[in-house]
This record gives C-alpha cells, structure tokens and sequence, in this order.
DNA sequence: CGTATACTTGAATTGAGTCAATAAGTGTGG
DNA sequence: CCACACTTATTGACTCAATTCAAGTATACG
C-alpha cells in the first residue's frame, strides 16, 4: 500500500474575492459551516487539496498527526492492524466527514482511500490559532468529536452483542441514513467497499458477510442490483432484524 | 433501578477565598486543570456535589442531557441497552474521568453507580458560557473527547478481532495502567465490577469472563486475591496475551 | 446465620469461522 | 472485442470458540 499523491487540484486564483470553500459541495454539512462567508478565506490560507486514488493511504497508523482532513468526496476507511494481521475498521468515512482527530502526536490509525478520494487538509496548528480567532469553529470541532463518540459508542453495541445478521441490517440501514443525510436516495444504496472491508468493520469475515446478504435477499429485505449496489425493499422488517430501538426505554425509568 | 439522590455533601463556606476545588484529589487530572487556582471559583459557583450508592443510576439513557460530570471517587459504568434486554457497557470511569459528553438533548446511555460514588455535576450551559471566559476549558473538554474516541476505538478492534482471552488480558492491562495514572499498585488490581458486568463491557458472557480468569491463574499470570482483587504476576506474558501491540509498524509503511 | 447473589465449573449446543471449491466480476493486452 | 489472468463474491461442508444450560460453591449482606 502506497501513500497518496498531493495534487493541487483547483488552482486558486491570487487575486479572487470569493473563496473556492463557498462554491464547496460539503460547504454546509462540515465544520467550515461554523464560519460566515466572509470567514471563509481564513480556511482557504491555510488548506491543501488533496486526491488519492482507490488502496492508498492518506495516512498510517504511527505517522506524526499533524493534520485535519476533511474529505470532499468519495469513501474512506480508517483501519487499525493488530501485530499478526488481523483488522478492525473502525469507521467509514464520506463527504463532509473529518478525518484525524487525535490528541496524541501521532495517528493511532491509518486511513485508506476505498474509491477515489478528494480531500482538504487542514495543518492542525494552524486550525489551533483560527480557534482563537473563530470560537465557534472549535465549538463545531467538539461538535463533531462528541457525535463521533456517539457513534463509536453504537459501533461498540453492535459488535459485542449483536448477531451477524442483526450487524449487517444495523450497517446497512447506518449507511441509508448517512445517505440521506447528504443527498438522496435512502433506499438504493451504493457500497463502495468490499464484503471484506465490511466484514473488518462489523467484526465478521467475508464469508458470513455474504451468507447475511443472501439471507436477507431471500426473505426479500434487500435486493442485490449488484455485488455494490443494493435496494432496500422492506425498511421496516430490516429495523426490526437490525435489533436495534437502539435506545430502548427501560421499563425502570417509566416508574419513577 | 432508581435515580441517584443529591446529597450536598462537603457543606461550602460562604466567606471562604479559596475554593474547595484547590483541594480536590483529583484537580489535576480532570477539566479543572485547565484553570487557574485564582479561576477556580466560577467552577465552584456552577457545581454541585452529587453522591449515589451501589446499583443507583446517575441519569438514564434518553433522560435531558443537561449536566456534564467529573467523578471523584468510586467506579461508574455506562451502559446502553437493546429492546431485548442486551446489555454493552462502553465503559467503566474511575476518579477524574468525565461522564456525560453528548451533543444531542438527550443522553444517548445510562450510567450508574458500581461502587458508592461521588462526583462533581456541571449544567452544560453554564460551562458553555464558561468556554467563552476559558478558552483552555474548552480546549481540555475537546481533549478528553479526542482521548474517549481514541479509547473507543481501542475498544472496537478489542470487540470485532479478539478472542476471549485477549479481551480479558487486554482489559486487566487497561484497568492497571488507568491506576497507574491515578496513584499507584499497578500490579495489584481492584476490580469493583462484577464478572457479569465484565462480560457486558468485553462482548462475553459471565462464564466465558470466569473461565477466562481461571486460565489466567492456572497458567499463573494473575493471582485471585479475592473476586475482586487480582494481582498481575507476569505482565510481559499477560501483554503478549493480549494480542496488543495494538498499533503494530506496518512492514510496508517501513518500505516507504 | 441464613438467604440471596455472585462466581465457578462441567457438559452439551450452536453461531460464526475455516477450509475449499466455484462463480462472477474487472481489468489488460492481443 | 474477446481471451486470459486476477481479484472478489458466493456457496457448501466441517470445525471450533464461546454460549447455553445446569449444577455446585463461595461470598456478601440484612
């Protein structure tokens, strides 16, 4: 696996008034939201584009953490390795997703293009001093930190105590919604990463990852249009087998 | 399971200068390091002082999220539960830990008291208007929160890629380097939770925890104290059972 | 000091993993 | 455009680690 190439995509132009971030596609989803329009060219000073093609690395585990990235488009994945081989993804990541928080000096994680990626990267000691000028933007960087622990925190349910079957249809239906979110369609999804990638993200291997998407095929839940391409045909019956009402009311707290 | 009372315990002094946080036991391990001894005092304007026995909740997964704790005494767990009764515990707290980081109105999992604990409770909104007054209190809640993500995803590759041993051994090593940090007996381990509570925060059941301690102590790595005291004996074979080495230098990153 | 709870241990079961073979894509160059 | 090689996905047969079920034992507590 080779680390990506840094291209300077969109060529600024020096005299422009307008910053490129305004025109951006992520512009309202990610943590440039926390600035005003005319904010805008502080984050622009201080950014690189970047683009790193399907396998690559935008960075290994161990590597000095020394920057913010936001990705612009495409799909990441970020990958922690035990010594004998064995992985975890710990996250898929799409538009308007951050990528490297960290609070040690190095990333305890590497992250790895699954399609063509584009990406902005942000030096994080820069981004520390427009914290200072702009407080909101630090306040959007907890935001995003405390709704990633969330997440995190699901992730952990879904892995130590739900069935293979119950993780694929909790994943698939995470996805939908995550799609939604940006733009559209929440029925047809696309999957950009291998069965393999899946199985490493849900705690699975490939083969069972398969076996799950054929059982759900058959009783009719979801139809495979292809092995990356899938249609959602009964929400409701995948909610009920995701196992999930995540948070559940607990019959105790009605009480008092 | 019922809610925790609030005992106003350590009766504050009107007239008094310093605050009391200047003696806390845990003031240089938690957010309050972020402040000055002379900036104390508006974090002892704001707090209350919260007390729970064995068993009693401290909030309850969808109760309004409107405080942020800091434990200073005692174990907590926070767990989430599934409609069917499954429980995770994402994880246990211990003296200067935070408790309660969300974004959302709501908390998104309950946590209670393991042991009899006390802790410090902030309303949310005043330690907002706070960060604008301390930049370096929100900096270290960001911290905290970067630190917890980190932690979590430790935990994601301990659920979804070891095996029973390795989570066991992996979590006496987490627990022994937590004390450590704290004070002191690394090698000697108080362990407050029960095997059940244990198996919810490893992905296991109670008697996989159980047989996995015997093991353990057969193989003479620990020794059983007692249920609930463990002493490590061999910490390099313990660590070579934990399938840690959690970040491993990748041998192609070595190629680069 | 007795009773409830927590912990340990053993035997039987099973869900997911492993191993192995086939099928379906994907890309490359002739 | 097709043939070949290669990767990725599916399916089946078998295995095994961890769970479930079932005692039994220790521990904590009123």
């Amino acid at each position: 696996m080779h680390r990506g190439t840094i291209l300077d995509l969109p060529k600024r132009h020096p005299g422009e008034v307008q910053s490129p971030c305004a025109a951006c596609t992520v512009r309202d989803l990610s943590i440039c939201s926390a600035l005003k329009p005319a904010q805008l060219t502080s984050l622009t000073e201080i950014v690189t584009d970047i683009s790193i093609s399907p396998g690559q690395a935008v960075f290994f585990e161990g590597d000095p953490a020394e920057h913010l990235f936001v990705l612009r488009d495409g799909c990441a994945r970020v990958c922690k390795v035990l010594a004998d081989g064995r992985r975890m993804i710990t996250g898929f990541f799409f538009p308007s997703d951050i990528v490297g928080l960290a609070e040690d000096v190095t990333y305890a994680y590497s992250c790895e293009a699954v399609t063509r990626i584009s990406l902005c990267r942000f030096p994080r000691k820069s981004l520390q001093s427009l914290f200072v000028k702009f407080p909101a933007l630090e306040q959007r960087v907890l935001s995003v930190a405390t709704n990633e622990l969330a997440a995190a925190q699901d992730q952990m349910v879904l892995l130590g105590r739900k069935t293979a079957s119950e993780k694929l249809a909790s994943f698939l239906l995470l996805l939908s919604s995550r799609a939604g979110r940006r733009n559209a369609r929440r029925d047809e999804l696309f999957l950009p990463m291998s069965r393999n990638d899946i199985g490493d993200h849900l705690g699975l291997t490939t083969e069972s990852v398969s076996r799950c998407f054929t059982r759900l095929r058959k009783q009719e839940i979801i139809r495979l249009d292809a092995a990356h391409t899938i249609t959602i045909l009964d929400r409701d019956r995948l909610m009920a087998l995701s196992g999930s009402g995540d948070y559940c009311i607990e019959p105790s707290a009605a009480v008092l």
